[in-house]
DNA sequence: AACACGATTTCG
DNA sequence: GAAATCGTGTTT
């Protein structure tokens, strides 16, 4: 069992925590008391109000509003129709920046994955240096990883389009 | 109040 | 390649 991940490391610039949060275990407990341990092998970073590919490149809104505020929480939202996408915001206080986690060794896809650990909006806001139900345990060594385009956001236009903010765990 | 669209997945 | 399906932001 690993320490889990302080408010410090939260706190870092979303293209530190978006690659440092691979190979680190996202543990979830039920209520029932049972237990998970996932380990996350890809994510993609979304920065701040000038990135044209973040929520928040239109500002503070009702559901954007938890990306503004302290790095370690989660920021869940609902696209086409069927999926709940599980963010973690890095970053500081008034510094909109968040990481989307795509995949776990036992699931890839970030739809699929917010299905296996059932989580939604009920999730939105939850502190995971702080939480009972889902937080992040440090593994003992960073792992080896490898960077690309992130998907999906082909409207955002040059130059995030191409930026290299997706990583995956070799 | 109505409308357009999306950080996806699955099936054909 | 297209459908499924609805919360959110924008427009009326």
């Amino acid at each position: 069992m690993g320490d889990r991940l302080t408010r410090d490391f939260y706190r870092q610039d979303v293209l530190r925590v978006a690659p440092g949060l691979l190979g680190q275990y996202l543990v979830r407990v039920w209520p029932d008391g049972r237990q998970g341990r996932y380990v996350i092998t890809e994510t993609e970073a979304y920065r701040g109000e000038e990135d044209r590919a973040c929520h928040a490149c239109r500002g503070k809104t009702r559901r954007t509003e938890v990306m503004y505020g302290d790095g370690g929480k989660l920021y869940m939202y609902f696209i086409y129709g069927m999926y709940w996408m599980m963010n973690v915001v890095a970053a500081q206080e008034g510094v909109p920046q968040a990481v989307l986690i795509r995949g776990l060794r036992e699931a890839g896809g970030p739809g699929k994955l917010t299905r296996l650990l059932e989580v939604d909006r009920a999730f939105y806001g939850e502190d995971l240096v702080t939480s009972d139900r889902i937080w992040v345990e440090e593994s003992v060594h960073p792992p080896e990883f490898t960077t690309g385009p992130r998907i999906g956001i082909q409207y955002a236009g040059q130059p995030w389009i191409d930026m290299p903010w997706r990583f995956l765990m070799r």
